[in-house]
DNA sequence: ATGAAAGCGCTAACAT
DNA sequence: ATGTTAGCGCTTTCAT
């Protein structure tokens, strides 16, 4: 099968290169008849169009950049392959390639400057939060981005993110109604806004239900240059040191939620025994924890598919950009929350 | 900065655009002093040859297609994104973007077919090995593919893999070493050959210790439909039924331990205390699981990167492919492995 | 060593 | 409704 290209096409349909471009890209102005005609050669054919050709007559890429901000990368691992799954179907249905960007730091965004300088890039989606440099090298050049599951409370760029003081409220209620009383709060210092977005949902369904928040159960871990899991055990640790044990721990996400387990253990107690563990995310390592744990799904891949179409509309300039809300999904109940009566604390 | 191109910076630097895109491309042709003023220019004026123009002009898209292959999902999940990181690293540093396909089944191909048609990819990669289908996709349109981390014994394509045979071994004697001599084996039935490989380095450090293998402690998970872990759970909890569990067991992956321990953990054993679980891989949430895993380290972003010089090599005529192995790394000492001695069955 | 010019395969403005 | 033609920004052949 040699090479074809719209004038061989052309040729073989007996009509100009301009209308096969026009029923390529379902134009208007082709009669019924020749359209039909020209649909027949290339269905034969099997043609397809050359994508590079395109992009160079058209001045845009057809490409879409992921960027993985270099912060809690074992976070993003953890969660981001559902979300990048997703944006890939969805980008690839609606004409575009993804590109994988390398990791950017906050003093380096050589390969985006490069990408965009050599007009590779139509737009760009990036994990959690963007950095300022990231930003800025992209605003400077006009490339239209949106963040996936934006942890800010007001973010200056459109995002797609959850309702998390509404999760963290859904959450810690089953515990309240399966009896917990004493229940501390576990957050992630480094995400001040998702820390606070968390704790409020907290705190609102603990003082709904009456309940006392001692000062030391609202606990807060710092991954600096460590991970998450391992920042949460040593804050456990450090919490608990000299007071007594929660029933019950609500954690942010699931990966500070095996860092607690893991500190738990380390104590000595055990989960869901002597302390129920609950936490948000899902991820899909959540299933084979010991024990599995209870959390509420964030629904990953619909934040990467929503990405894609919110970036595909501010590139065509029929969206401004805003904060997109993503429900959050049903709890999963699995192992790591008993009743309050059921443990060894009642 | 309004957009640049070869002609305008030929005229700043008063030469002609043949010589400007001589120097970009390092060729010669161009003396020392016209090279030099030029270069000047480009620095000056921050210029980056646009990349959809060469493409076209040199009928070559530059671009990577990474590929997941379908099977396995969850494998690869935990496995392949410090091989993908490092390999979008490496494509970068040499010139090639990585664009991510939608994971490909066996009866669909579509969008890599759409790709190629397209003239968007030069070549591809593949995570672990490369389903027919896909094959021959890619055989027919001549394009270049190496397979990361391929399980396969002889396969008919290039890849990067590693002595599994050897790692095995390794591992195993460890356990031997340590006072073990009930060895039991599990191995994950859906990647055959590397159920033997494995298998092979268990057989060798076992006869080689004068250890009996007993029939029922060779296991085999076969994950039709569902994942590594749950399938190795049903599978060890199907094999000891009815039998003495052994003092420890070698799983072929961290992915399997997982699955083996929370079925001794269901089974009312303690890890490590009544059996010793060690593993290869070393996926990130080896570190965090509980008990943190003993394992032995591949250097998954090693694969990544030498994927990508295979593939380039091969695109620029100068390898053929062939097989290439990767040394296997240290064996991480964890939690999950003591000494016979220590153990509750001495 | 340097430059003029053709061409890569498409799109789109402009005829007809 | 259809066709002619001029680019898009690079590479590369062929003169000089």
């Amino acid at each position: 099968m040699k090479t074809m290209s719209i004038k061989k096409i052309s040729m073989l349909a007996g009509v100009s290169p301009t209308t096969v471009s026009f029923v390529i890209n379902n134009k208007k102005g082709v009669s019924e008849e020749t359209r039909k005609k020209v649909l027949r050669v290339i269905e034969q054919e099997g043609f397809i169009p050359n994508i590079n050709s395109r992009r160079l007559s058209m001045q845009r890429s057809f490409n879409i950049a992921f960027i993985n901000s270099e912060s809690y990368a074992m976070f993003s691992d953890a969660f981001a392959n559902n979300t990048i799954k997703a944006a890939v179907c969805e980008a690839n249905k609606m004409g575009y390639s993804i590109t994988l960007l390398p990791e950017m730091n906050l003093k380096n965004t050589h390969s985006l400057a490069q990408a965009i300088g050599q007009g590779n890039i139509d737009g760009a989606v990036v994990m959690h939060d963007i950095n300022p440099l990231v930003f800025a090298t992209l605003q400077e050049r006009n490339i239209p981005v949106v963040a996936i599951d934006s942890h800010i409370q007001n973010p200056p760029y459109p995002c797609i993110t959850m309702d998390y003081e509404g999760g963290a409220y859904q959450v810690c209620r089953y515990l309240i109604d399966l009896g917990h009383r004493d229940i501390a709060y576990m957050g992630v210092k480094s995400l001040p806004d998702f820390y606070l977005r968390c704790l409020m949902g907290y705190n609102r369904a603990l003082s709904e239900a009456d309940l006392r928040i001692r000062a030391g159960w609202t606990m807060g871990a710092s991954d600096d240059g460590t991970n998450v899991p391992e920042a949460t055990r040593n804050a456990l640790l450090a919490a608990l040191r000299d007071s007594e044990p929660p029933s019950a721990i609500f954690c942010c996400n699931d990966l500070s939620a095996i860092g607690v387990i893991s500190g738990l253990v380390q104590m000595g107690l055990s989960v869901p025994r002597d302390v129920s563990v609950i936490s948000i995310d899902n991820i899909t390592v959540s299933e084979y924890f010991i024990p599995p744990l209870t959390t509420l799904h964030v629904d990953a891949a619909l934040m990467g598919e929503k990405s894609i179409q919110l970036l595909h509309d501010i590139i065509e300039g029929r969206s401004e950009g805003g904060t997109i809300y993503v429900d959050y999904g049903g709890l999963i109940i699995r192992n790591s929350v008993i009743p309050y009566a059921q443990s060894s604390r009642a």
